[in-house]
Parts: C-alpha cells; structure tokens; sequence
RNA sequence: GGAGAGGUGGCUGAGUGGUUGAAAGCGCUCCCCUGCUAAGGGAGUAUAGGAUAAUCUCCUAUCGAGGGUUCGAAUCCCUCUCUCUCCGCCA
C-alpha cells in the first residue's frame, strides 16, 4: 500500500512514478473522495466529540440522582444524526479503501523506463550456452524418452499443464530441493520454514495478490476465503504480519521450500510444451524482512543468493532488471534470473527477486521497533526465488543431455541425487 | 463432529453499563538517591486517523472481528472467528 502521506504532500510526483509503469492514477478520483471524507468525518466526529460529553454529563446526573432527561433528549438527536451521518461515510470509505489498495508500489528511481519484457534490461552474463557437437533436444523429447516426464497422466489425474514426473526426474527435483534448501541455509544463513500452502484472503491482501489479481489464484470451495498459494512469499511473508520485531531478530531470513498453484488465466498458447508453465510446480523461496535503509543492500544480496545455485549447477545464466512496464505490482525493484534454454535458444526466467520497500509491509502491518528513535517503523520485505524446480529440472535436462539422451548429473548434484547420471 | 471455557496494552492480569484508553504487576526509557554493588524513590511507556505551519496540545476510533440494544458498551444481545479442556474420529 502507498504511503498516503506521500500522495498528499507531492501528488505529482507519484502520478508521474505510477505512470511510468502505465498505471493511470485517477487523482481528481482520489481527491474528490479524500475532501468528502475528510468533510464527512470531521463531522461526525465533532458530534461524537459532543455526545460524548453529553453522556458523561448523564452519568454524573444519574450518580447523583439528578434530573438528566433534557441532556437524554438531546444526546438522543445527536446519535441519530450521527448515525445518519455515518450511513454516508461508509460507502466513501469503502472506496477510498478499494481505491487505494488497488494502487502499485512506487518504483525505484534506477529502475529502466520500458514498456513490457522486451525492454528490460540486461545487468550481467554468467557461464556460456554450451556448444552441441549434434542437435539437442527439448526436455519433452528427452523426457518422454526418458519416461520420467509423463504429461498423459497428468492431463488423465486432473488436466492440462498438469505433469507427473517418475523415477530419476522426480528423484532429480527432490534432490535440487535438498540442495538448495542446504545451501541457503548453511551458507547464505536463512532459516528453513515449513507452512500452510492453503493461505485466506487477508494473507494474499499483505503481498498484494488481491484484490486486483483473483483470477491467477486458485480459490477453494467451501470456506469463503482460502486460495491455494501461488507462491510461498505470501504464507512466509505473512509471518511478520501484525508484528513488531525486535531490531535484534534482523534481518529476518527464511528459506521455504512449497508447491505453487497458479491459474495462469490469461496465458493460453504460452509454453504450452512440457513442464515450463504448469498450474502447480514446486519452488524454493527465500524471503527477507529488513530495516529499511538495508534492503537496497539485501537485495542485491538476495539475488546472488540465487545465482549462486545456478553458478554452482553450472548452468548458464543472465540477470536482467525488470523495467517499468513490466514489473509486478508490489515490487519497487525486481531483477529476473533467466536460464539459458538450448531448445529455444534463449534466456528463460527461472528466478524473480524484487525488493518490496514498505509497500507489503503497510499493508500487513509488519513492523519493527527502532532503539534509536524508540519507534515502531514499517519494515521492508523482499523476496526471491532460490530457485522454481520444474525450471531449473528443465534446465539441467537440456544442458546437460548428451548425445545418447541420457543427462549428466552436474558435480555438485551428485551426492544429492547419488549418480552421476541419467540414463538413456 | 458433540459439550464446555475463554480471547483485555510488549507480557502477566483486574475490570459485568457511566469522567476506563483501560487498575496492578513485570518489562522497557529517563531522572533522583547511594563511594561501588545490592536496593530504593520519581516520571514516562499502545496503534491508527484527523485538527494545526508545527509541537507541548486537542478531537475521534480501537479491549478477537462484524452487527445490534442504549444518552452512554471492554462490560448486555446476535453472528462469525480463533484458542484451550473433555468426548468422538483420524495420517
């Protein structure tokens, strides 16, 4: 949620910043509403101001067993009034409230003006596309091969972009978790959380799913307000909602490892091939909460936490930093990891990490306690994946295939998976 | 799923209709006292919104959430939710 404060002091400037994202601030909206609001609620609060003086009058009366019905009458207009008058209040709020949380996240200054991913811009390189001495494969091929990627099944168990993975592919995915999850939590000194994949609406409000992203959810039957998490950002995340930390517990790192469920409504025809884009896949995530003059810092942080993976798994990969037109909602800043992907020829996204500012705190309520101003402080969330299994399975797969179809296991995987290889 | 009990400030815990935003204690902050330590004394210590140029200030809201009764609700009524205890079921 924005900084209300800000968009009164200098409304210019967050148009100008909305703008750059193609969000179209309706300012006389906002303004219009905001002075009835004020008006109305000035009001009301200036009678409740009187009624409550009224009713302590009352009370002492009826203390001493003096007359008080003049003052009853008059306290009774009075609530009427209010009461009306309140009738009026709460729709305005109701919008102001709609309105504003519908708002995105103001966007760093560094962050490239651009229209949609084309202009996004490339940071850094690292590792190179491998030369094939004959015609690689896509991992569907192999994997049919393979017998370890059954779409069949999927599609027969529930339907499309739904995957079942058998013997080494699956072993394969359950050993990258081990591996990751080790990393950051030895090295990179994150704390491993296990939690709910089944999240209610208040938590998807916190990260800034809803209310404007229902349809990518998956919404459960029955109990009104539970969805299926899209990410594990929004249960971790909300760890720190309605909190104070202590300033000693930051930052504040966890490392999860869950499935995600998305709808992908709106991206039919998309990687509608293998096990790019499915409705569930699985995904470790790495969430910080942090002082605020720190995330700028954790975040660069957090994104080499990520490279690290890939660096290590040898896969090559580059780092580019969404622009304007293209980064999410909440995020003030975010750069995408892209694998490299032989079949496409090209850099796919495999990790997003963005820095959130206060924009998910505000709205969750996730704050800290500063010693030095003795004041409770909004924090700054951030996040990122450490990395998306199914990518990064893919990956390995069409990077590291050989020439008789089987995949070599790289070095550091092979304790984890226990070979070093897959064959054909 | 059945039956009961309960949700009060950073924590513990009083408070069953009237100057209660809320006693007391703990914790924390500042000050005083003591040669040091131990101890003692005093003051302060929620969040959000608004008025104001701003602050000491003032107003409003908040005692799980939402409605209702009333001149007035932490306190009474209704709905929901969560926690605990017992029973049932169960990986």
């Amino acid at each position: 949620m924005l900084d209300l404060k800000k968009l009164k002091k200098d409304p210019k400037s967050v148009v100008d910043n909305l703008k750059k994202r193609g969000f179209k601030l309706d300012l006389d909206k906002w303004e219009k509403l905001e002075a009835l609001r004020k008006s109305l609620q000035s009001d009301t609060e200036n009678m409740q101001a009187e009624l409550n003086e009224i009713s302590k009058e009352i009370g002492i009366h009826k203390k001493d067993g003096t007359d008080s019905s003049k003052l009853e009458k008059k306290a009774g207009e009075i609530t009427l009034k209010i009461k009306s008058q309140s009738k009026d209040l709460s729709p305005i709020l109701e919008d102001l409230d709609n309105f504003v949380s519908s708002i995105p996240n103001l966007i760093d200054e560094d962050v490239p003006e651009g229209k949609d991913e084309e202009d996004n811009l490339e940071l850094r390189t690292s590792g190179n596309p491998r030369n094939f001495n004959f015609t690689p494969k896509d991992h569907l091929e192999l994997g049919s091969q393979l017998g370890g990627i059954d779409m069949e099944s999927g599609v027969k168990i529930t339907g499309a972009r739904f995957v079942v993975l058998n013997g080494d592919l699956a072993r394969l995915q359950r050993s990258l978790i081990n591996f990751m999850i080790d990393i950051h939590t030895k090295e990179h000194s994150y704390e491993e959380v296990y939690v709910p994949y089944v999240v209610n609406s208040e938590s998807l409000f916190g990260t800034g799913q809803l209310p404007k992203f229902e349809e990518d959810l998956f919404k459960l039957q029955g109990k009104e307000n539970f969805y299926l998490a899209s990410t594990a950002e929004v249960p971790v995340t909300n760890l720190f909602r309605d909190k104070i930390l202590d300033s000693k517990s930051l930052p504040a790192k966890f490392a999860c490892h869950t499935p995600c469920f998305r709808s992908e409504a709106g991206s039919y025809g998309l990687d509608t091939k293998g096990i790019m884009r499915l409705h569930q896949f699985e995904k470790v995530e790495l969430v910080q909460a942090v002082e605020d003059k720190d995330s700028d810092t954790a975040l660069e942080e957090l994104t080499g936490h990520a490279e690290e993976i890939l660096k290590r798994l040898e896969l090559p990969y580059r780092v580019v930093t969404l622009c304007s037109g293209d980064i999410g909602f909440s995020a003030a800043k975010t750069y995408d990891i892209e694998v490299w992907i032989p079949s496409q020829n090209k850099y796919r996204e495999i990790s997003s990490c963005s820095n959130f500012r206060d924009f998910q705190a505000r709205r969750m309520k996730a704050r800290w306690k500063n010693p030095s101003s003795n004041k409770t402080e909004l924090l700054h969330t951030l996040n990122g994946s450490g990395l998306a299994l199914s990518r990064t399975v893919l990956a390995i797969m069409e990077n590291f295939q050989q020439k008789d179809g089987s995949i070599a296991i790289p070095e550091v995987l092979r304790d984890y998976f226990g070979s070093n290889k897959i064959p054909s």
